[in-house]
DNA sequence: TCGGGCTATTGAAACGACTCATTCGCATCG
DNA sequence: CGATGCGAATGAGTCGTTTCAATAGCCCGA
């Protein structure tokens, strides 16, 4: 059925090793043999099988990378970066979406692992440790991709999301708004956690500001309107002055909300920062402020750490990469 | 290193064979014999090389699915919805990004071809066709997306953009504008080349209406802003009063331009419509009127294709399945 | 007690590429 | 003319899983 090194060894007339050979150091083979094998492997349209290769070798060329939210244009710019760092090195990714279900997220790992993996990129959801442990044992380095541990136990790229939280709160702070509402969700995702004591700080710090928290279960655009819905059913005076989001989904989610209600609030009644800074933030409704990540920084950085894990070995020093995120202010914010 | 069969085998005490026979048919081993060897299995943390697997059946459990641009939401819908239908059959979805660019396109299929993939769907960019062929001699079908091919040797999932052209144009005729600008390209890809075409044939039925060509080397929301700009640069006497923008990234880009021209010209000065109705296009400065397609259910659908290609073997009749479009309007047509 | 009919298990072959110790052929040198 | 050195080519063995024909063991009926 397919071609194999043997068909083409059979017509070269050659041996398999020497097929071999020209496929991977051509320079060790006299070069009429190489014309003659490179003619047999076009003739019969040679195409080398990768599962062979791999089998042989005890790792696929490709590395993993578990997204929360492949829907989120932070994250495919993230994949973005990291495919094309990745390429240089002639490795694939392989792009998983854990969707914020851990379910997901496991079944994603327990195929890296079967796939044998170069090394995985992960921004984690769940408690994984124990798993990427037993990845590392194996041999699989992992990077953590936004996220920083708490041990240095390893290497990972991260922005840093206090001051990111502080950021965003400080600058509603700085136009005047007091009563401020965080909208994001579930707790558990670290992102989240960390802007939302981030702001807290910020609040803290500023005379007379209050904090609200609307918790959503997802940083979705859905879940975003939801919120806004829920703020939009308040009388009015119990409404925020400002709100600041966990990511630019979700303040668009809030926006379309606010902006359904008819009249257009923001930013003179509320106020309304964001997350990330996706394309899509500037050409919003009104268009969004929000704190920006670099995240096709990010997404090589990571490849990077890994390549440097992998070459090397286990006496590697982790390193712990953290970026700063950069306030970018729109209309949603102004005055 | 890596712990195998044979090992899982020898703790087991039993054969390499049998081990085997508890992974694929439990049923088929005597109950204890099962318990033992998958006590063994976790004890010593086996867990299958997939590449072995692979190369024993001659193809992997992946299937390749090439698309145009992961950064539009469009298709990052398509590819959710294969791979939710995938996951059902135990298929794995590698998601390549061609970003517009032949040289990209082909070096996915290479990469495809070297993994024996168990089948493609492919949103087709350059001439692809003598490779696709080559592809399914081997057997590994193709199933196209997003669009039907002259010819019927392939299966093809699509939606009928011409008749999506002529929807957008057709609602512009209906709030009485005259002066229509398309703005897409390169024209070399057929949704854009379809859409035009739908577009002009509503031109045409028009008293009265003109319809004039700007041209962009992509599409994305860059190159809508820069046409945006190129609009912005007219007399306002020769501007348009609607614009028809190929994609939903285009439409914003548009939209970003002309505000950052101060005034709010959409939709009174002049009307703005998309195409894929991509989730954003809601949250728009303008809330954008689009011409939607079922984007995940073209993903699924494509997979339910591929596999019955894959099971129906050589002499199977290839099916075209055309989706029909849906307009959807909002603010930026409104009057 | 022998044989037939089961089920449970075995183990070797096969998949395709790669590696590496070995051999081959040839030219150069003493 | 034999020894030495060197580049080129060889081919068996390996990776881990699956398959399948063959075998082992067992019960039951004749």
């Amino acid at each position: 059925m397919s071609v194999s090194v043997k068909d083409v060894a059979a017509r070269a007339m050659v041996s398999v090793g020497t097929v071999s050979n020209v496929l991977n150091r051509p320079d060790k083979v006299a070069p009429d043999t190489v014309t003659r094998v490179q003619a047999a492997i076009v003739e019969l349209g040679f195409v080398r099988n990768d599962a062979a290769r791999q089998l042989r070798d005890g790792r696929s060329r490709s590395i993993g990378l578990i997204v929360l939210d492949v829907a989120n244009p932070f994250f495919t710019d993230i994949a973005r970066g990291a495919e094309d760092r990745a390429a240089e090195a002639h490795l694939t990714v392989l792009l998983g979406n854990s969707d914020e279900n851990t379910a997901r997220e496991t079944s994603y790992l327990d195929l890296f692992e079967e796939q044998r993996v170069h090394g995985v990129l992960i921004s984690p959801l769940g408690d994984v440790r124990a798993r990427l442990e037993r990845l590392r044992l194996r041999g699989t380095p992992t990077v953590l991709v936004d996220r920083q541990t708490d041990d240095k136990s390893f290497s990972s790229v991260a922005v840093d999301d206090v001051a990111g939280g502080t950021l965003a709160v400080s600058h509603l702070a700085s136009i005047g708004r007091r009563r401020i509402a965080f909208v994001g969700g579930p707790g558990s995702i670290r992102q989240v956690a960390d802007r939302f004591i981030g702001a807290r700080t910020a609040a803290k710090a500023t005379a007379g500001m209050t904090l609200e928290v609307i918790s959503t279960d997802a940083l979705t655009v859905l879940e975003g309107r939801a919120a806004g819905q829920a703020i939009m059913a308040r009388e009015p005076a119990e409404r925020p002055d400002a709100i600041f989001a966990a990511n630019d989904l979700l303040a668009l989610g809030v926006l379309q909300a606010l902006n359904m209600a008819g009249v257009s609030l923001v930013p003179q009644e509320i106020a309304l920062i964001g997350y990330d800074d996706i394309a899509f933030a500037s050409a919003a409704v009104v268009p969004l402020s929000s704190v920006r990540q670099p995240s096709e920084l990010i997404g090589s950085t990571a490849v990077d750490l890994l390549l440097r894990e992998v070459a090397g070995g286990d006496e590697f020093a982790h390193e712990q990469i953290v970026f700063q995120p950069e306030l970018v202010v729109r209309d949603s914010t102004a005055g």
